[in-house]
Order: structure tokens, then sequence, then C-alpha cells
DNA sequence: TTTATAGTTGGAATCGATTCCAAAAATGAA
DNA sequence: TTCATTTTTGGAATCGATTCCAACTATAAA
């Protein structure tokens, strides 16, 4: 398969200088004279030469690669997104990406950073699959670490989340500039769920409200499971209501479909009878459904960017948590009132 | 942060024994009388050593990683199961991953491969989002690759894909097995175009009804892009015929979104009016749907395990391509005419 | 007790780069 | 031409493990 690799005293036997030499013009190191670069090159060239990572690694004691341990990729759509993200920052700054998915499982997890702590990485990225609160092993602690999707109680690592609060809001907003004043909302867990996404969609669905001076009906919230089949159910019992919604603000694009198909079995129509928002830009979802589901997306790729910007950046040692928000994707799914 | 890293050396000195027998004690070589081993594997204990992965390898030879190289992660969901299998079969085999997505750019291809070389991984596989042709530059030579869910045209590589033929017959099949004789199918591309997926789903249809002796009626092979709305459109066509069909394979979870919609729309009910099969096992579509969808699950993560693990085995040296048979997901999508 | 054998152990050499220091070469000033 | 200074160069030492050989120790047999 490879003929036998070429090592830097190779070239320097080859071009007639010292293994100084090469290793000079190998770092584009000024002092070289150009004719004697140019006659290194060239051996390099016409040889092939690779220079040896793991020499070098070794050497200076920089491995150029940075870990990225995944909560559980294979759950849900997002994970590439968070990865594509940290790849495209990783790449800027010429490091390589060390990916483990652990699948949930602690255990595996402590193997993973094991393993990553072992090659030397230089930073570690821990990203959960969606916003929750993570305990890590304080041997997290031996290397920069940082968190994506989620937070550790004691605030002991920098973390990025998306801001719920100001998704939920702008979500509502959204609706309300289309003069909708009947807004119901899905909510995707119990509000005393540990998980922020619910509570935070929902205060931002409070605070809409409340700036536009519509009350709260709390007829008009219910709580879902994040899958559309009970959201159907739901949908169903809030368009038997005296005073239908004119919106439902679904807190997952999943139970949106559950929405949809329950308006639709109802004989109404979307978004002429009932305008819908989703969360979570499902782009499967979102795209495929008819008609086509704004939503408010969830900023995993500039996440997952931002965690090995932050991670590179020597100058921030703040362990604060970053907030990042949910930008609207608007389709077809919501009617102005107004017009 | 950390606080000095231990050597090699440290441990010698600490228990006072030679730096070849902590070697020994490390790799479990069976030469170390049991007292040793014990006073080495405590000092190692109290001292939290991590031995450098980076000098090993060095002395070694052996990088114990593997570049996995994807064409386009963000693109689609199957990624993620994709590399959970490579993910899965590398931890078995004690490697790491070093991932990086080359978002179909040749130029960012050919750079991740190269940084790849310089880290001396023990091989690439080289994944693809869907089904198809690809060109490597000769540089992949210099290293064992394997490829997943493409080829070249040469078979220079040993790859694995689905079994597109397979898939189709069995989906076809049970649709059959069901007393469906009037099964229409929405392809997902041109029969023409140059991705396999259409062409060999096409093929093991007409192979079950020819097996079944059931005659194959033009007017019920449609073709579609993939998406809903153009499933939609064709479904109501197909409905409309002057014996409609009582089944439908939709060659894409994506197009069954569509065809559901479009059942709906006329009033029909799934399954009791029209039983659907789709392919792909896209879960958020198909556990979402209503009822569930029955369909064909694409074998990624099992093409992903046996590229590592054919990667590792030594034994092979031939390039030929594997097929992977992509298995039926029962849900609730399908009614027995029979009963 | 001596000798042969098997079981342990220490440590120099090695992997392939970078780094640093001293030496050599080039340049400029007097 | 000489001397001082700057630029360029060669190569030994280094990073932290593994490997191998020689030396040492323990055990068994004679």
């Amino acid at each position: 398969m490879d003929s036998k690799r070429y090592t830097i005293q190779d070239i320097a036997r080859e071009a007639k200088v010292g293994v100084g030499t090469v290793s000079r013009v190998l770092n584009n190191d000024p002092n070289v004279k150009e004719a004697t670069r140019l006659k290194v090159k060239q051996v390099i060239k016409r040889l092939g030469y690779q220079p040896s990572f793991t020499a070098r690694s070794l050497r200076t004691q920089k491995s150029q690669t940075i870990g990225f341990i995944a909560d559980n990729v294979a759950t849900t759509p997002f994970a590439v997104n968070l990865i594509k993200g940290a790849q495209d920052a990783a790449r800027r700054h010429g490091k390589l990406l060390l990916i483990v998915d652990a699948g949930n499982d602690p255990q595996l997890r402590e193997r993973a950073l094991k393993s990553m702590l072992e090659r030397e990485v230089e930073g570690i990225v821990y990203a959960a699959m969606f916003h929750q609160e993570v305990v890590l092993s304080a041997e997290f602690r031996s290397v920069p670490t940082v968190l994506v999707d989620c937070y550790t109680r004691d605030k002991s690592h920098p973390s990025s989340v998306p801001d719920e609060v100001q998704g939920g809001k702008d979500a509502t907003e959204e609706l309300i500039k289309n003069k909708h004043k009947r807004i119901a909302i899905i909510l995707n867990s119990e509000l005393s769920s540990p998980h922020p996404a619910a509570k935070g969609r929902y205060q931002g669905y409070c605070e809409a409200l409340e700036e536009a001076n519509i009350e709260l009906d709390p007829k008009l919230v219910r709580t879902g499971d994040g899958d559309s089949a009970l959201s159907f159910k739901i949908t169903l019992e809030l368009m038997s209501l005296a005073k239908p919604p004119t919106a439902i603000f679904c807190c997952t694009d999943r139970m949106a479909m559950g929405t949809y198909d329950a308006l639709k079995s109802l004989g109404l129509s979307i978004p002429q009878d009932v305008s819908i928002i989703g969360f979570d830009n499902q782009e499967v979802i979102a795209e495929q459904l008819h008609p086509p589901l704004s939503t408010m997306a969830l900023p995993h790729e500039k996440m997952g960017r931002w965690s090995i910007d932050y991670l590179l950046d020597k100058s921030q040692t703040s362990t604060e948590q970053h907030v990042f928000p949910c930008p609207l994707i608007k389709r077809a799914s919501i009617k102005d009132l107004g017009a």
C-alpha cells in the first residue's frame, strides 16, 4: 500500500542540509536563505514527504486536537448541526476534532474522557442533545472544558444554551404582530420538569402576551409531551372550546405535526382558519408539512462554533453561561388577521 | 488548571523500579512479579499518572485513530447513525475516530485527507450521505480506505451500500402478503438519474409483482422528487384513477407525508382505505405520522460498524462491494385485506 | 553446595519531529 | 584588508513512551 515514509533526516540528507534547516523550512521560519528554502521544498515535494504529526506533538506538547463528547448523537437530528459548527470552527483554527458519542452512559463518558486525556487534547467540548442540566466528574476539571446545550448546577464550566425565553416570546409576538389575540400554547413537557425548554418558552409566551396587554387564558395553555399523538388530541379539545384559539404555538415541530393533522381532520385549513408556529426548526418536518411550518430555530450550529472559539480563546476564563437567540424561520403557517 | 503531568520516569523513580518495568506494568506484560506490579500500580494511581498517547504512538508507529470523512453530515439525519455505528466499532477496537465533515467540497476533502495522513491514521472511512457514486483522488490509495453508502466506478476501494433492490422487493412483498394487488409506487427520482436508489427500489417492486403474478400497471408507477409536495399531487391523481390503488409504496418517508396528507384531504383513512409503506425509516416522520408509518430502514448504523471492522481486519484485502439488507420496520400503516 | 534454568529487572537505544547553541558564512564599515 | 555584526546553518539534546538485551535473582535438580 504505502511505500516507505520519509523522515526529516531523509530530506536533510537528500537536500544536503541539516535537519534544523528542514524543520525551519517546514515551519516557515524566516531565517532561511531563499535559495536553501527552495532547494528543500523541492526535495520535500519530490519525495512526497509528510511530516509526522505525532513526533511534532510529542516535542511541542501540542496535540492540535480537541475532544468532542456528545451525549447521544443518534437520538436527534440536531447533533449534526452542532458537529458541523464545531467542525467549521476547528478547521479555521487548524485543529481536528476527536468525536465520541458517549450514548448517555456516564461510564462511557468517563472512558471517552480518559482516552482523550491520554491523547492530550487541548480542550473538550461536552455537548448534550437537548437543553438540560448535567453533572460531570471532577476529572473534567483537569482540561479546559466547555458545555453546549447544557450546564452544571454549580456553573463550574462555561456553557452555551439556547435562549428559550426569547424564543418563546418572539414566537408569540410573531402571532400577535399578525393580529392574533386568542393564542394557545402546547408545552412540550410539564412546567415542573427539570428541563428548561418548556419553562422558558412558556415564560416568553407570558411576557409577550403581557406586553401586548392580552389577558392570559388558562384554558389555552396545555401541556403535551413533545410528540404528535398527544398534540393531536389536545388540538381537538382546544378547537372545541367555546372560544377556540385563532393561533396555536406548538413548542415542538413534532407536536405541530399532530396539530396539523387534527386541524385538517376537523376540515379546518392552515393558516386560513388557524395559524400555527412551531419550535425547533426540524427541517424534515417543517419543510415537508403542508403548508410549510413557520418555527423558531435552535442555534445549534452557532453554539457548536462558539464552543470551539471560546475554548481556544486563551483570554477567556470566565465560566458564565452564554445564551444564544433562537431565530424565527418564516414559512407559510401564519395568517395575518389584520390584512 | 492541570498540575504537572507525570512521566513514566517519575513513576519509575517513585516506585524505585526501572522505566522498563513501569512500561511492562502499563502494557500488562506477564513477566512482572506480582508484588512489583502492585507497587507500580499504586504509584500510578496515587500520582494520577496518564500515559502519553503521543509518545506511545511515536514509538509504536500506531496512531490508534481512524479518519472518518463525511460528505455532508448536516444535510441528513442519517449521518448520526453512520457515525454511531462507526463509533461503536471503533471503541470496541480501542480506536478513536477523527471525524471531519467535508461538506461536499472536493477541496475540503483533500485537506481533510492531508491532515489525517499527517496524523498517521490507520485507515480512512469515507461516507456519503446517500447512495451514490463518488470519485476520489489517487491520494486515497496511500492509506487503507473504505467507502460507505457510496462506491467508485472502478471499484478501487471496498464499499458498503444498502440493498435497494431487496428493500424495494420486501416492501412490495409486505403489501402483497397483506393481499394487496393494486400497488402504486412513487419513485424518489427519475429512473434515469445516476442515483441507484430509485432504480433499485423500482427493480425490487417489479420483481415482487412478477413473482406474485401480478401484472404491472404502468398507471400505478409515478415518479416524484423525494419531497412531500409533489407526492401530495401524485397521490391525488392516483386516487382519481378509474381503478385506484389499495396500497402505495412511497420510496421516501418524506413523500409518505405528502401521501398521508392527500389521502386525508380526500376523506380517506389510513390504513382502512389505503395502505402505505415508506422507505428510509426517518424516525421523526415515521413515528410521528398518524398512524405510524411502516417503512424500510436504511442500514446506516450497520454500514458504519462494518466499515471500521472491515478496515481493521487485516486479512481482508478485496475491494468488493458489500450490500446490506434494509429491514422492514412494521408500524401501523398497512391493512391486511385478507382478514 | 553447585549448576542449570526460568523468571525478573534495569536502562540504553529508538521513534521523528523541534529547539537551541555554537559555528560558519555573508555583509558592512572602517 | 580587517574586524564587527548579522544572517544562516548544522547537529546534539529533547519530548515520553516501548523494546530489547544483558544482568541479576530465585528455584529446582544433581
